[in-house]
RNA sequence: GCAGGGGUACCCGAGUGGUCAAAGGGGGCGGGCUCAAGAUCCGCUGCAGAAUGCUUCGCAGGUUCGAAUCCUGCUCCCUGCACCA
């Protein structure tokens, strides 16, 4: 399948070969200079010819598999996929690295109407449309350099990945969870086609938008109920963000309560009503039939209400479900003439139609307690029902809530029979169940919402459903070794023939039948193309096998735990990871695979939006054409807001003009700085220039290579000191995927702090190296292309593709050398604020600083302050005796200061808390460590000087020299006394 | 209506009891370098101030010695579901 787009890229890319910004003046041209459009191919190229990516079971290696939601090839790569594939891609290399067996696949979601729509107005084939969409973004993945092991490249529509769409469903029929049966069905009139539950939101199509209507037909069931239970509960521990976990929820929609049956007067009908509120069962005061239950016209047929029921019927009938929710708020209902009887007070109870009772939902038919149910309280009040409190709010008197339900928890109260008055909550609920169960007149029972996934749809591409009609034998199906069931390529598609042309197909139809060898015809519906998604991250860990969909021991090692990262858009929260949970689970009974959830853990990437006009009083956002004009609707001047990138609004950006321009690791870096991967995040054009600046002073950063002759610097321990703790942050970060974090100190915090290293005296030939060598790798992640020029430029042969890096052991001095430079910049700072200060003091320019360091007593008594606190000694009761019999008190003349040293060490004052309880770790350990401030601070003097632009520093121990200006007192330790003059 | 997530400085965004006037980036401002521009490096970017004090994290209360962080109410925004018995 893979078919060397490397290469024309190669040939044909990147005519503008210099970036937008460039930086480098002509005659410095012995210097490495950033070129993305040279090296970004270069590097593409080199992968693909090392084959670095392509990975297989390997069991002594762990595993990690990292799967992007594949993308449906509707043309060109938008920023949305650069930035899902970016999170991706950046991961999958970053666990390469730390030496895992990285499964990292790409392929495409490549059956569905919009290609069978373009085929029809464009005329051609939907497999021509398909295959020349899937052309070009493939190219577009190659060239963002996404690292893709493409031998298991697959499109769903091959028919080498829907042969096993095919022999799994035939798995399905063998083990009873397909069903065909007839239904009322979602059927959408532009699409021409039926839809499931899932696939209409308020009542209209998700594709098209146009309005759904029932229609009653046979079609192709999934049992995916049988899993209900499992689906809901496995939600509780897996790795899916919080809001996804509560959709699923939600749509499955478990409630627990009893089925119960109320026995029609002079009938021998029952009718069976669902509640989750048995324990209100005494409250019943009247029956409510959905107008579509089939008994309701059996029982108001004769009575006096027949009329009026009939007007009621049509008109719901009428309405579509949109309008009965939206429109007619208003409950309605018709008293069908008849009376049921409430199985255990055995009162009689009339019965209702009622237009808000649910056909679909449980029983269809619904026992009203008014007193204890809104919906019901409104319906009694105005036909003039009954309304019977039985249950109270506090236990042992009488209710409360007047004119309205009270839906909540309570204490049965005047119940008709003895035994339930005063239980509570579930005991209440569980204790009628009981009763109604002794008595043969209910059970309990749990209902979902959930209903089975009606996958079939009348179109030609998708999988074709692989069965036959035999009028002799029935519905058959088409036996394995016959798969797969191909779709034919020699059909002609035009705007004037609708429908599914498969069904005029008659080479496609003509049949015979398995069993009986008779004549036969082909089933020409196909399936949903959430069927063909499905499963497909399980066909990626054995993409290439030809005799199975894959092969067991394949599938346990890479699904071990399920996929370790899955990235997608929050719009496939429900169906998507729904319907692959469920495949999931069905094929592990099928005995095909271990595993259970097929995602460990899911990150929904947030939206990329885009600055648009906006206007603010109308709430609307405008094409970015209307930009800093007046709202054409209201006249005032349009302000601005980021609203999601789309064509409508013109506000998309284009990833093939900003590669061409900053070169892909440009973008994604932008991408993966701009924000954490779950959140939003806003296009920015100067963001993304300062960007590709950034990665021109990174790469710059080579040329020291050149600049740096001695062997050894100054500052090699802190370098190596700070990369070590860098790269640990960088370890922890990159482990929990957030990229943006790990970025900050791959892409900028390396670079400060190389920065202060050359300024605060520099470092080694040697250093620099091994610092470069390290760096380069955690560059690589986020942009590979650079990365790899950088480490070829630092003369290593292997590629970083093919490296792993080491645990980089924490020195034992690192913390102290790492406090030490930044207890430095620290005083610079302060000095440079406090000189700041002192300049508008004086009538002179200040030239001098004195600095005062602690004084020995001072250093003696936080550490014994620090070892108190570590002993949870309580300073606020005990702190002034242990103080006042100190040996730094004895001096009377010391007292004052020693006092208040004391406390501000201990106590702190109003809003901030003692010293020795805010210093952080690192300080603590310098302090601890008695380190010679007075030496380390001269012998950065001159830096100093320089950095606050002083011109001559004096550094000594409060006490040893004259106290200028006062400011021994201020001394203390890390808080050296400041003097300016 | 129900459920989930949010509101942090000019903008984006990190931060979930004290080390927070609050990372990082963008933008703006100042300085070094330069004939100059760009790039780059350094700094400033709540108010006042010789090292401290004050005000500030949607609004209003509360808990606490101490709140951006915890609790309650309100408000606004986003997302999903929606007469589900």
């Amino acid at each position: 399948m893979y078919d060397g787009q490397v290469e024309q890229n190669l040939s044909t890319g990147f005519k503008n070969g210099r970036p937008m910004v460039h930086t480098e003046s002509e005659e410095r041209c012995t210097m490495v200079e950033y070129e993305p459009n040279t090296i970004e191919p270069k590097w593409q190229l080199a992968w693909k010819e090392a084959e670095s990516f392509d990975s297989d079971v390997d069991q002594s290696k762990p595993k990690f598999y990292c799967l992007e939601m594949f993308p449906y090839p509707s043309g060109h790569m938008h920023m949305g996929h650069v930035r899902n594939y970016s999170i991706g891609d950046s991961i999958a290399r970053y666990r390469r690295l730390r030496g895992f067996n990285v499964l990292y696949p790409m392929g495409y979601d490549s059956f569905g109407m919009p290609a069978e729509n373009a085929a029809r107005s464009k005329g051609g084939h939907p497999h021509d449309v398909t295959w020349g969409n899937i052309e070009s973004i493939r190219e577009d993945l190659q060239r963002m350099g996404f690292s893709y092991d493409w031998r298991r490249e697959l499109a769903t529509s091959n028919a080498e990945y829907y042969h096993w769409n095919q022999w799994i469903f035939l798995k399905f029929y063998e083990t009873g969870l397909v069903e065909r049966r007839t239904a009322p069905v979602n059927w959408c009139n532009d699409c021409e086609t039926v839809l499931a539950n899932e696939q209409v939101k308020n009542n209209r199509c998700w594709r098209c938008s146009s309005e759904v209507v029932q229609k009653e037909m046979a079609q192709w069931f999934l049992r995916m109920t049988a899993y209900a239970d499992e689906l809901l509960d496995g939600l509780d521990d897996i790795g899916f963000p919080e809001h996804v976990k509560a959709m699923q929820r939600n749509w499955i929609g478990r409630s627990h309560g009893a089925e119960i049956h109320f026995p029609v007067v002079d009938s021998d009908h029952t009718i069976a009503a669902f509640t989750t509120r048995p324990d209100t069962i005494f409250g019943v005061t009247f029956v409510t039939l959905s107008p579509e239950h089939p008994l309701c016209e059996e029982l108001v047929a004769g009575t006096e209400q027949e009329a009026e029921f009939q007007a009621l019927a049509d008109e719901c009938a009428k309405l579509t479900e949109f309008e009965r929710i939206n429109m007619l708020r208003e409950k309605k209902g018709v008293f069908l003439g008849r009376m049921a009887r409430n199985p255990l007070s055995g009162e009689e109870i009339p019965i209702y139609a009622g237009n808000f009772v649910v056909a679909s939902y449980g029983t269809g038919a619904v026992m009203a307690v008014p007193a204890h149910d809104q919906r019901d309280h409104d319906f009694a009040e105005k036909y003039d029902i009954q309304i019977r409190r039985v249950l109270s709010e506090s236990e042992g008197s009488e209710p409360i809530t007047e004119g309205k339900a009270f839906e909540g928890l309570g204490w049965m109260i005047g119940s008709s029979r003895e035994g339930f008055d005063g239980l509570y909550g579930d005991d209440a609920k569980q204790a009628v169940i009981r009763a109604l169960e002794a008595e043969g007149a209910g059970k309990g029972s749990t209902q979902f919402r959930l209903k089975d996934w009606l996958l079939s749809r009348q179109r030609f591409w998708g999988t074709p459903i692989p069965f036959v009609h035999c009028t002799k034998c029935g519905v058959i199906p088409v036996p394995k070794e016959d798969l797969p069931v191909r779709l034919p390529l020699d059909v002609v598609f035009s705007e004037e023939d609708s429908g599914n042309p498969l069904g005029s197909h008659t080479e496609f139809v003509q049949a015979i039948c398995p069993t009986c060898g008779g004549e036969a015809r082909r089933e020409t519906d196909t399936m949903d193309t959430f069927y063909d998604s499905s499963w497909y991250f399980l066909r990626f860990c054995d993409a290439m096998n030809e005799n199975a969909p894959y092969d067991r021991e394949t599938i346990d090692y890479w699904m071990e735990g399920g996929v370790d990262l899955y990235i997608g858009g929050i719009e496939h929260a429900i169906m998507h990871l729904l319907y692959a949970r469920f495949f999931t689970k069905a094929l592990r009974d099928f005995g095909m695979n271990k595993v259970s959830e097929p995602f460990s853990r899911l990150v929904c990437q947030g939206m990329v939006n885009a600055p648009t006009p906006y206007c603010t009083s109308c709430n609307v956002e405008h094409h970015v054409d209307l930009t800093g004009n007046d709202c054409p609707q209201c006249g005032e001047l349009l302000g601005s807001r980021s609203a999601k990138m789309s064509k409508s609004l013109g506000n998309t950006v284009s990833p093939e003009i900003m590669i061409e321009q900053f070169g892909a690791d440009t973008v994604r870096l932008f991408i993966l700085f701009g924000s954490n991967p779950e959140a939003g995040m806003d296009w920015s054009d100067s963001a993304v220039e300062a960007n590709h600046r950034q990665m021109h002073q990174i790469f710059s950063v080579l040329n020291l290579l050149d600049e740096v002759s001695d062997e050894v610097g100054p500052m090699d321990d802190w370098l190596a000191a700070k990369r070590r703790s860098n790269m640990h942050t960088w370890w922890d970060a990159m482990d929990d995927v957030r990229i943006r974090e790990g970025v900050m100190i791959s892409h900028f915090d390396m670079l400060t702090d190389l920065q202060w290293a050359m300024r605060r005296g520099g470092v080694g030939s040697k250093e620099l190296k091994k610092h470069l060598t390290v760096w380069g790798a955690m560059l690589y992640p986020a942009t590979p292309h650079m990365a790899e020029e950088w480490n070829s430029h630092l003369g290593n042969d292997t590629t970083l593709a093919e490296t792993i890096i080491n645990d980089p052991s924490i020195g034992d001095d690192d913390v102290l050398i790492l406090s030490e430079e930044s207890a430095l910049k620290d005083l610079i700072d302060s000095a440079r604020n406090v000189k700041g200060l002192a300049e508008r003091h004086s009538e002179k320019p200040v030239t001098r600083l004195v600095i005062q360091t602690t004084p020995n007593w001072k250093l003696d008594l936080l550490i014994e302050a620090l070892d108190l606190a570590d002993t949870e000694f309580d300073f606020m009761r005990e702190g002034t005796a242990f103080i006042q019999q100190h040996s730094t008190f004895v001096d009377e003349a010391m007292r004052g200061e020693v006092m208040q040293y004391w406390r501000a060490l201990t106590i702190g004052s109003k809003k901030t808390r003692g010293r020795v309880f805010t210093l952080r770790d690192t300080e603590k350990t310098l302090i601890r460590s008695k380190h010679n401030e007075t030496a380390s601070i001269k012998s950065a003097a001159l830096f100093i000087a320089e950095a606050i632009n002083i011109e001559d520093i004096e550094v000594y121990v409060a006490g040893e020299g004259e106290d200028v200006s006062g400011k021994a007192r201020f001394a203390a330790p890390l808080q050296p006394g400041l003097a300016f003059l």
